[in-house]
DNA sequence: CGGCTTTGACCCGCGC
DNA sequence: GCGCGGGTCAAAGCCG
């Protein structure tokens, strides 16, 4: 069925990244015509002046229905719904981000957190995904990764999804990459949440100065 | 030694 | 109600 993503939500891009060491990305393909405000309040900084990107990145929106990786991305569990909420700062929110922040008490025990756990775990964190072409799994986007987890995807030809959080102090930043079972020189990689901070702030700017897009 | 990756287990949500 | 799939945690190992 078509048109689930219609929402305006979860929005995905396809990129084509050429099999360079640092592909970074994504953010570079807002300027390809999207709402650079969804792109802010996803915390993706968006340049005001809407600049040329340093790379020759082939965006593509990746909205199509029936486009098949795409749909897989965008139907899966977290998807479109809750996004569309921008403003998740709905008093579950609140809730939400103090544990989020600690992983540790998640819904982990506690079964009196439950209920409320329930209706959080719909309310995600804004997301963002892109689809790159890319030898490398993970883009660099200017942030800082840590990998905390790596499942087996079952419908897939590979079977690998891997989880990334942003190492950055208050930053819960989820970032999920995975290969399109298609095509393994695709990447898709989503992002969920906003940065708390710029990527400068995560490591010392230089390179990454032109990358304030994430 | 510190940080990161890997891997297995646990828990939750959803579909049947 | 049960089973499956997905997301996260935490311990162990590895690397710089």
């Amino acid at each position: 069925m078509e048109g689930n993503q219609g929402a305006g939500s979860s929005r995905c891009y396809l990129l084509d990244v050429p099999p360079v060491s640092r592909p970074s990305v994504a953010a570079h393909q807002m300027e390809f015509g999207y709402p650079k405000e969804s792109l802010q309040g996803l915390g993706f900084v968006v340049p005001p002046h809407g600049g040329p990107f340093l790379l020759s990145t082939d965006a593509v929106p990746f909205t199509n229905p029936t486009a098949t990786c795409c749909e897989k991305t965008i139907s899966d569990p977290w998807s479109n719904e809750e996004v569309g909420t921008s403003d998740s700062k709905d008093p579950n929110d609140q809730t939400s981000s103090s544990k989020d922040g600690d992983n540790s008490c998640r819904w982990r025990g506690s079964s009196l957190e439950k209920g409320k756990v329930k209706v959080k775990r719909k309310m995600r964190e804004p997301r963002f995904c892109f689809q790159t072409r890319s030898d490398v799994d993970v883009l660099d986007d200017g942030y800082k990764w840590r990998k905390y987890g790596q499942k087996v995807v079952k419908n897939s030809l590979h079977p690998s999804r891997s989880y990334y959080r942003c190492t950055h102090n208050n930053c819960r930043v989820k970032k999920r990459v995975e290969r399109l079972s298609e095509d393994c020189r695709m990447v898709i990689t989503t992002y969920e949440g906003r940065h708390t901070h710029s990527p400068c702030d995560d490591e010392n700017s230089s390179e990454h100065e032109c990358f304030s897009s994430f």
